[in-house]
DNA sequence: CGTCCACAGGAATGACGGGCGG
DNA sequence: CCGCCCGTCATTCCTGTGGACG
């Protein structure tokens, strides 16, 4: 009963405490504002390329480019939000879906959302990719409207899947009589290009939009008016903003990352009933953001994959020197066979020490050790320590963490290179 | 200057669970 | 219930290769 005292005192707490926040939903970054500064020259010549729907034609497909967090999805929704409204004072027939690929996944999924904002049912899995499509087609041609199609974090997908979905959707407005499409592709890599085939591009290409990254005092501008509307009067110190600002720019110009850092450097402040929320509170939501990034990383990884970690952690115990793909490969093996789990190929755990470098777990760089072969060079990027505390939950990790190996490298000979 | 190591990483293929339409 | 197709994960087989060594 006392445990209920203590938690009723964390939830009063939390719902009297609005010494802090006004509305923290402002600082979210899906929340789209009123006004997006510094990219008014981006909502004009987006909002101009699309001007056309409203007479009802089909406009140019547009390809937008800019880093992570450059405001391309908040101008994109912006505009397209607007137009809608507009459309319906004109009586012009339009209708928009907005797909995020990376999260989407496949081209099943984008075909089967895309199905989906017409209202019409399809199932998770089982029918054909050209049977989705079909229908599609045929549900779209039925209501006669322009269908915006925006495809955010496009990249993603064509990476993964290639751009077959893109080359279809370029060419649906031959097959349809009634309804037409436009597309809006979003990605965040600018090299995209590169992977298109040349039909796609230029399709998709009649339109370009750049969105440069903001820089440090650009950033100073958009956090300042969204921290007028989150945090209550006199409570964010100048400092504390500037230092978002700089932070964010320093990374490649990320307003994404710019609200994080305000949004959890207002919650350490409240945590800590301060009254202002200062440079240490944004210091200290910078180390919580990342560790708790981390945290969620490695708790999801499947079994095998904590298992190259757990290797890689083992390897770099004493000496810091960085591992190679023989030497995890064989550790990984021990690993296995003492938890009692069937290993995978090298071919496999190659891959995924591949994806574990993309999410940033690890550092792996493919150098050549001349005479002694080709290999990849593996390091932790990651505290050995924090591995030691999210492994621990698990009884079978834990074990595995504390554990000695027997294993001894046969590729002494890599300790040549200087 | 050619050799040859220790892999990288692409392609083809298969097993599997899920889910359709008929 | 069957036959079919999906995405995912994994294996097998394979060709390619940077550069120290001889």
């Amino acid at each position: 009963m006392n445990d209920y005292n203590i938690l009723d005192e964390v939830f009063e707490k939390f719902v009297t405490n609005t010494q802090i926040f006004n509305d923290r939903e402002v600082l979210r970054h899906d929340y789209i504002p009123d006004k997006l500064p510094h990219r008014e020259e981006q909502i004009k010549s987006l909002g101009e390329t699309v001007a056309p729907i409203l007479k009802g034609a089909r406009c140019s497909n547009v390809f937008i480019y800019g880093k992570t967090g450059t405001g391309k999805t908040a101008v994109t929704k912006y505009v397209l939000n607007h137009l809608e409204i507009k459309a319906k004072g004109f009586g012009a027939p339009v209708k928009v879906c907005y797909v995020n690929c990376r999260l989407t996944g496949t081209e099943y999924r984008v075909f089967s959302r895309l199905c989906h904002s017409l209202g019409m049912s399809v199932p998770f899995t089982g029918l054909s990719i050209g049977e989705v499509f079909d229908r599609f087609k045929k549900g779209l041609d039925s209501l006669k409207v322009v269908f915006i199609i925006v495809l955010d974090e496009v990249d993603a997908l064509i990476k993964s899947h290639g751009d077959s979905v893109l080359y279809e959707l370029t060419r649906i407005n031959e097959i349809l009589s009634s309804s037409k499409v436009s597309l809006v592709g979003i990605s965040n890599d600018l090299r995209l290009k590169e992977f298109l085939d040349p039909r796609v591009l230029s399709s998709l290409g009649e339109e370009e939009i750049v969105f440069r990254p903001y820089d440090a005092g650009e950033l100073r501008n958009i956090l300042f008016d969204r921290a007028k509307l989150a945090f209550r009067d006199g409570v964010l110190s100048n400092g504390a903003l500037s230092l978002c600002g700089a932070l964010a720019a320093a990374e490649h110009g990320d307003a994404r990352r710019a609200l994080d850092l305000l949004r959890v450097a207002g919650e350490v402040g409240e945590r800590k009933n301060a009254r202002v929320i200062v440079e240490r509170h944004v210091r200290e939501a910078e180390k919580r953001i990342e560790h708790n990034r981390i945290v969620e990383a490695l708790t999801n990884l499947t079994l095998h994959s904590k298992l190259v970690i757990l290797s890689l952690f083992h390897l770099s115990g004493a000496n810091v020197r960085r591992a190679i793909t023989g030497e995890i490969f064989d550790v990984y093996s021990e690993l296995c066979e003492k938890s009692g789990v069937s290993p995978l190929t090298q071919r496999r755990v190659s891959t995924l020490v591949n994806e574990l470098d993309a999410i940033g777990l690890l550092n792996a760089q493919v150098i050549s050790m001349g005479r002694y072969g080709r290999t990849k060079k593996i390091r932790l990027e990651i505290g050995r320590t924090l591995i030691r505390e999210v492994f621990a939950g698990d009884d079978r990790l834990g074990r595995m963490v504390k554990c000695q190996l027997k294993c001894i490298s046969q590729h002494a000979h890599c300790g040549h290179r200087k």
